[in-house]
DNA sequence: TATTGTTATACTCTATAACTATA
DNA sequence: TATAGTTATAGAGTATAACAATA
């Protein structure tokens, strides 16, 4: 492999400018940066309890839950508790919160598509390619 | 373009992921990954200043100062005061900084191979060389 | 006693402001 | 007065610990 940048060095600028962006345009939906992830986890595959959606996104418990309260109060999930397990609260995405995400989806993806345009056709179809292999393997096997 | 993932999901943890393994391989090495950065900066171009360093790297001038004392003390950069600007200090790496440095990349640069080995040789480079366009867009033109 | 969700606290990282010494 | 570097302070984001309700 001839010499070249380390990965990390050139995939961090470039998705933390692709973070703002995608702040952007969610700032003009009048989402957050959680709230989305939240909505995309929800909207991807049913999960039914607030541990398991903190698991699914890689984040805390604790953290989650002033963006569920929010969720809620917007009418974008619902929460109730679970008839068989009353500790628990079952999360869905309601219809609003469905066209929310994906409102909010197709206008981040156009923005990436025209950052993608950079590339041609064959290189940014590998790249996407790669990037989904990539993004498969587990955390514990980069680390080694 | 078919239905995919949004860029930014798919790159953040698997940056994440490349920091985390970059993180074990320096603490190995005994440096910060500040401490790396400014290493690199130094060793791949003459920079003169703190803030232009600071700049360089994109963090804050007040970030880098225990960085640059650390790396100081233990002899891998100079910092003498400029005889022409005595409120400036001129910044070097030294012969200890540049192989700490580039042992270290190295030994990142391997892990990374072996993460990249999922690839085909064909998207690996395309990825290599999307990745290298990519990061070469200026952030404005990312956020738009 | 263990677990779900919640609240309160502490810690880390970063950004802002104020200071010194030179110019 | 303006700038390079430094120090001190404050803020945001995150993780840890403690708590109430239910199992």
């Amino acid at each position: 492999m001839t010499e070249r940048r380390d990965l990390a060095a050139m995939l961090q600028p470039l998705v933390k400018s692709l973070i703002a962006a995608e702040l952007r345009v969610l700032e003009e939906h009048g989402i957050s940066m959680w709230s989305y992830v939240v909505l995309s986890a929800l909207d991807d595959s049913p999960i039914r309890t607030q541990a398991a959606l903190a698991e699914a996104i890689g984040a805390d418990k604790t953290r989650i839950i002033s963006t569920l309260d929010r969720l809620q109060e917007a009418g974008l999930i619902s929460r109730q508790p679970d008839p068989e397990d009353r500790r628990a609260r079952l999360l869905a995405i309601t219809q609003d919160g469905r066209s929310a995400r994906r409102a909010a989806q197709a206008d981040i993806q156009a923005n990436e598509d025209r950052v993608l345009a950079a590339l041609s056709a064959a290189d940014r179809q590998a790249f996407l390619r790669a990037a989904q292999a990539l993004s498969a393997i587990p955390h514990e096997e980069i680390v080694g």
